[in-house]
DNA sequence: CTATCAATGATACAGTATATCATCGCACGG
DNA sequence: CCGTGCGATGATATACTGTATCATTGATAG
């Protein structure tokens, strides 16, 4: 059985007052929840995969949420412990949010070394993250035939492929 | 001036001898130098860049496009070391690994914090990196039309594009 | 009650990267 | 020639990122 070790309601730390905000590409577009209604379908996401989401879970993704621009593992443990009110260590933010981005709640930057919220956990896209070199703040595009064209290029070479890493680094339009 | 401190002839360190690889896939096409031959299209694409072509720079080169995968800096250091009978430190490689990935001689594997010669200097490409989960082998796959749409994507939300992030995590052909 | 198991904690350490200041060596002007 | 300037490199320290290992906790099945 995996329903074991059942958390507690999740503890309250305050929220942002939820929203729905709008992307769109040429290739896709949907709406994302935010706030709370992203955090309740990242956990059952999370748990429909057969992961538990625990009372210390959820204060991790409440605080990677909250944060504006992707957050280093650090940082996010510094946020957690300041919100549970005592010292939580990194090596257990890692395995959490090593957690997050296997179950497709959470992504990594690779090349910032950070993380950030699915904005449509449940929803298997590539995204393609926009890094600005200058500020930090990182938005996504997703393009499902860009996607689509690079996994069949790498396909093509014999080369069985897992997971995209698509990037770009440059300036956001504040910074340009 | 830009000229000074030319250095000796570079070190001579032993070579493989050269030959002529040939690479292809939808979109890309073209043949790539090796050995002695690439570092020459290196040197070249690196001077005119006003960058000086340096004993230890060249040894770094060298030592970069014998690994047959992507090294880690420290990796890299430690041949270098090796290569020239002394002591250097990861500081040093840090900034020439800097310069080369600058000058388009080189370039990281963001997803494995590792470097690897470009295979074609002066070739401006975004080179999609097939980074192998179990091995470690990485190869790569030039695909101008997919680079031109991730960028044309990223620049129409409002986004300056300068360095793209293209990599591909899952298995070899050899370990699939 | 207690054996068990996932989650978390504590600690140490490995690996990656940068900051700072010192030194060295060539080129240039005098 | 010599000294000055400047880019490259060296030395050192330290910050940041990530993992390994073993201990502890807490819920639960039996």
């Amino acid at each position: 059985m995996v329903t074991r070790q059942v958390p507690d309601p999740r503890v309250a730390i305050g929220r942002k007052s939820d929203h729905i905000a709008r992307v769109s590409t040429a290739a896709h577009q949907h709406r994302l929840p935010a706030g709370d209604a992203l955090a309740t379908a990242a956990q059952s996401v999370f748990e429909r995969a057969g992961d538990q989401w625990t009372n210390l879970r959820a204060t991790v993704f409440d605080v990677l949420m909250r944060f504006d621009r992707p957050a280093s593992a650090y940082e996010i443990t510094e946020a957690v412990s300041q919100a549970v009110g005592r010292r939580v260590t990194a090596n257990t933010v890692y395995r959490i949010l090593d957690l997050f981005v296997g179950g497709n709640i959470a992504a990594r930057v690779e090349s910032s070394n950070a993380y950030i919220v699915n904005a449509h956990p449940g929803c298997r896209h590539d995204c393609i993250f926009l890094v600005c070199d200058r500020c930090g703040n990182t938005s996504h595009v997703d393009d499902d035939r860009i996607a689509t064209d690079i996994r069949a290029a790498a396909d093509k070479t014999g080369f069985k492929t897992l997971r995209a890493v698509l990037e770009m680094r440059g300036l956001c339009g504040e910074c340009a």
